[in-house]
DNA sequence: ACGATATTTAAGAATTAAATTAAAAGCTCA
DNA sequence: TGAGCTTTTAATTTAATTCTTAAATATCGT
């Protein structure tokens, strides 16, 4: 891998690193949600999503759309989307009950 | 995904994000290394070398074995392998040239 | 045991990231 | 326009990481 791959892969990491992070994505692979959505699904305040939000953005992570007074927040690189999948595979499955 | 599970995944990603660590992940796909080799590889101290070291040791994510007075460190989980290439794959493989 | 080499540990300084708070900016609808 | 939402920005504080340096530990060969 080169240098400047290593530099990008690990500042994208890094951006998805964050627990609060993390979960909004997971909570975006389903749909579109509104930042007021995702805060109480997180747990802290808007300020806090929001700065969360504007980090996912700056790395073309997450993409969102304007509706009334809503923000709807999506995830604009479906690699990102295949990624969580895969460590959701890896991390998260539970080993499948076998059947005997 | 579970809080922990959101916990634990984010500790894990927050532990290879960093840039000199997943370099040392890469270099470690192909075969194992001694502390020196990985110093020499990605130009630091041996010092901060050891410490990233220690980090992924204390992830259970690389593992070692000493030979006379050379450390030989290895991955130890094999998901990293798995995750490392899918991010590969994902983030730094060229589009191949078509074959036209 | 001694000198040489490889690696680790520990402590402190420097850097970077995150949370908090308060104020501002957008938009809607009366 | 202005009251009432939702969301963002900015400044500050707090907290966590990372690097640096120096000293220590471990192992080898003689």
């Amino acid at each position: 891998m080169e240098y400047q791959e290593v530099e990008h892969l690990s500042a994208l990491l890094k951006s998805i690193a964050h627990p609060i992070r993390l979960k909004i994505l997971c909570l975006l692979q389903e749909r579109e949600r509104t930042v007021g959505d995702l805060r109480s699904a997180v747990q802290t305040t808007h300020a806090n999503v929001s700065q969360h939000l504007s980090i996912l953005r700056s790395h073309g992570i997450i993409d969102f759309r304007r509706d009334a007074n809503f923000i709807y927040n999506r995830i604009a690189d479906t690699r990102i989307t295949e990624l969580i999948k895969t460590m959701r595979v890896l991390f998260c499955e539970q080993a499948a009950p076998t059947a005997s």
